[in-house]
RNA sequence: GGAGCGGGACGGAUCGUCGCUGCGGGCCGCAAGGCCCGGGGAGGAAAGUCCGGGCUCCGCAGGGCAGGACGCUGGAUAACAUCCAGGAGGGGCGACCCUCGGACAGCGCCACAGAAAGCAAACCGCCGCGCAAGCGGUAAGGGUGAAACGGCGGUGUAAGAGACCGCCAGAUGUCGCAGCGAUGCGGCAUGCUCGGCAUACCCCGUUCGGAGCAAGACCAAAUAGGGAAGGGGCCGGCCCGGCCGUACCUUCCGGGUAGGUUGCUUGAGGGCGCGGGCAACCGCGCUCCUAGAGGAAUGACGAUCGGCGCGCGUUCGCGCGUUACAAAACCCGGCUUACAGGCCCGCUCUCGUC
RNA sequence: CGGGAUGUGGCUCAGCUUGGUAGAGCACAGCGUUCGGGACGCUGGGGCCGCGCGUUCAAAUCGCGCCAUCCCGA
């Protein structure tokens, strides 16, 4: 909440609630390719995050995407990692602005650590803070990009 | 106690908080949908995708060739490369394990060594004749090799040889008995003893139509159901034969969709009992319902108790570490591979004690 | 879901069809040449042929099962 990080509501209304339903998930190639080269780009230990904000469209919840390839493990490991980020998005969704998508691929390192989803809070987290200091640091608000 | 063989079953448990999903019920909403409650939600291999089927479409799924797969016998089964029972050969002290058509139908291969590697031959030898060179007779012995034309003993001979005899091993033919059969046992005859490799081609026998749930069906939306070029199309590759017929297919240009429902989980299904069968398995009765996602749900965090290993301890207990492999994607039957731990049953060998 | 290819010295590849000797180029080491280096010449070392099992007297080669990497089609 501090960390200028606005409190915004995740999905309609209901701004207690910790979910991750639908509408909040990057599902088409065509998204996941506006997020690689419309926006930021931020490395981590285990993950490349890319974060574009302001998608424009009048009911724009703050979006997921989710890239682990086979390269970094077996289909076990795969989901696992998966779910962590998910987990973690639906813990801090709160504080994304709406309209904002990210898109996390994880590295090869991933499957190798044994992560805990402390460390993947702990790495989004930072990337995300960078995105949002360094979108105002560009010019007026967050959303500036069209 | 130690070492081992075969088979079977399991593969953490409970609670709390926050989430996901589909089912049932209730409430709100014109609807899309949303909220609340309840009870479900990965595996023994779900894996690799190596076989076999079901199912769906190709109108029907025909004949031949080509090609693939399989290969002792009998049975089980929807089917199989699986399983059960048996046979032969090989390995192991043993429990037990492994292998399986055909080499007088053809075409081939057998390096090096060796005289000679497959049908006939003779390097050193041995024997006879001859002064010698050499000629002839031999295949017992030597040596080479993965493999060398049966083995042992005798008769015989110039020296030798199944040349002949006895026993043994094998081959071929034939007969009898047992068995559904693979095959086994036994008798007789022939001195026949002329190899191996088909997991290289091949031959014989059996078997196989093609695709695959992104199969296929329905609804909705969208576009001019557009233009150009080529090909008649379909029935696994080819041929025959058949069927359909102005549709269909391929490529290019320019556009438009790429949303929802269904298929989707009740099935060659699981459990128990009885009966048949050596068994695999089959039949009958009762009973149970046990994931259905869709860029793809079963997770995160915390607590307690377990299992195993190490240390302290050695009654209790305490600390640390470890708790595998691997994620359903239409569904079954198998195979193969991965796997922390422990559990059960039967059996073998060996050591010690009584 | 369906189909295909490749694993051989440090690197890039031959050899596999028709089984017996693993070879070439670059790289490496030594020597020669040069005042020295490069280039060149000569000599040399280096391989469990991805892994396991099988067939065979004998397997990089043939058969089966795995592993890894890469590429197509829907």
């Amino acid at each position: 909440m501090e960390r200028g990080l606005p409190l915004r509501s995740a999905a309609g209304e209901n701004a207690q609630r910790l979910a991750w339903p639908r509408e909040n998930r990057i599902l088409r190639r065509a998204e996941y390719t506006a997020c690689y080269e419309g926006g930021r780009r931020f490395h981590t230990e285990h993950f490349i995050v890319f974060v574009r904000f302001g998608r424009g469209e009048s009911p724009a919840p703050a979006r997921l995407g989710a890239a682990v390839s086979r390269k970094v493990g077996k289909a076990v490991l795969r989901n696992r990692i998966k779910r962590l980020l998910r987990e973690f998005f639906r813990h801090y969704v709160r504080r994304i602005p709406d309209g904002t998508d990210i898109v996390v691929v994880a590295k090869k390192q991933a499957g190798e650590a044994a992560l805990r989803q402390a460390d993947v809070d702990r790495q989004l987290g930072a990337a995300l803070r960078r995105a949002e200091r360094d979108a105002r640091h560009e010019g007026r608000q967050a959303p500036a990009r069209s």
